[in-house]
DNA sequence: GCTGCTCTGCGTAGACCATACGCAGAACTA
DNA sequence: TAGTTCTGCGTATGGTCTACGCAGAGCAGC
């Protein structure tokens, strides 16, 4: 029982040694003619281009130009490439805040960048998640994150509860846009017109004596007027920071 | 172009809109041995026992005793049954809040419901939701959030926008711990003691001077101690309702 | 009662997928 | 030059979803 549990912590897997630059190439054997960096480019080529959906071990190695079974020598399995892709598809963290600069600005900042690169890689949120963060980028957002609350009064545990908090918000609305945005690109209309029909479906479901508070709300139009999804996003990020720096005054009094 | 978006909207699977009522069996035909709600409660009964990823279409052809292409006459395809999978797991909305509560205590209420659920069912946070939502239960537990804002200053769109903050925030939340739980399974250790060693794993793979915040954070023991899930649930939960408190008092003043 | 239409159930088969296993040969050490 | 070790890859297995088409059940009209 427990035996993976010893000091060294739970054994990780070789190719997420390797990215940490552990790991001894060993002197005998051929040249190895691909690399863990050159499978997770690949890899990442695939999603860009085509969805996280289209990337199988086939067509990563087609892409490669080598054959399937090849990877599995560098790749433990494809769930160990998919959390080697969620790294490289972060790419390095936006670094720590400007010198001078408040928590809340850093935040903001860090959010954004987050958001930003989550807009552009949607496939991102659709790697499952298998357990808390271990490769160097993953934690070098966390640690940029960190130091936004540097010097605030919160305890170290509360800064991490924090940006729990954040991330998790801005990758629940970047999840909720690529989905009007992925269905809108499947029923060939734009966003905002999806969303006015989809206003018009639910209307006709629905029956106003059991629904009248959902009612209300399509009457005053929320779902048939258009707005900025970034106005969207900036609305529940301020209502988040409100909440933190509510905690943070009474902690500091 | 836009061709599916006159005034009824985008059509809607059938299998969806029989479980509006709306769907008036054909009287010629044999007899259908099978029903929508028949397959979508064997599917949930699968997922229960054996986690989503048990949810094939011959696995739940065989909990049935039918073929597996015979699903076929009443769902469309998957997507389609695990849409209607993701209403029948949900189940009914918690109902309205009762006469006299105000705003906070009613979105608390409703917060926990559906983390009971969400902890109860896992397998709902690994349904991959394809658009907004369209079923009964879910727009129920839509009506019911929204009747916690009633008589607050907020307008309309604020109050969606509200309760999209929630409920991405519970979802998120449940994640979280689920994906503690399901890796301490795996590795037959407590969630308590893989935290433990994550910790140790981490401290041994950062750089001290290239990720101070974070090596601060781990020899403030954060990840060493074990604290209740339901605690960081209602951290997490009160800063995001202080942030509303906050725009509410705006509104209303 | 008989004919014919329509809908149900299901068998077959195809196109994918991840990956376990084992062999041929390359490159380095001694 | 001989031995060792590691790379690349071919084959094969068992799983997935689902397109297609056939047999037959039950009801409508005559």
């Amino acid at each position: 029982m427990a035996a993976q549990t010893d000091d060294s912590g739970p054994t990780l897997p070789a190719a997420i040694e390797s990215a940490w630059g552990l790991r001894d190439r060993p002197p005998k054997g051929p040249r190895p003619g691909l690399s863990v960096p050159a499978i997770v480019d690949a890899a990442v080529r695939v999603a860009d281009a085509d969805g996280l959906a289209a990337v199988s071990m086939s067509r990563v190695a087609k892409e490669l130009g080598s054959a399937t079974m090849a990877l599995y020598r560098h790749v433990g399995s494809k769930d160990e490439l998919l959390t080697l892709m969620l790294d490289a598809g972060y790419g390095p963290p936006p670094g720590p805040p400007p010198p001078g600069t408040d928590w809340r600005a850093g935040l903001t900042r860090w959010a954004w960048a987050e958001h930003d690169v989550l807009r552009h890689r949607t496939w991102l949120l659709h790697v499952p998640i298998t357990g808390p963060p271990v490769t160097p980028h993953q934690l070098g957002w966390l640690e940029d994150g960190l130091r936004c609350l540097d010097g605030t009064a919160l305890a170290e545990g509360e800064k991490m509860s924090t940006l729990l908090l954040v991330t998790g918000y801005v990758r629940n609305e970047a999840t909720l846009t690529a989905q009007l945005a992925e269905g809108s690109r499947a029923a060939g209309a734009d966003p905002s017109e999806l969303m006015r029909s989809y206003g018009r479906l639910v209307a006709r479901l629905i029956d106003p004596a059991r629904f009248p508070a959902l009612q209300r709300v399509l009457a005053a139009g929320v779902l048939s007027q258009d707005d900025d999804p970034d106005d969207e996003f900036t609305f529940g990020l301020d209502r988040i920071l409100d909440g933190i720096d509510a905690l943070i005054r009474r902690r500091s009094a």
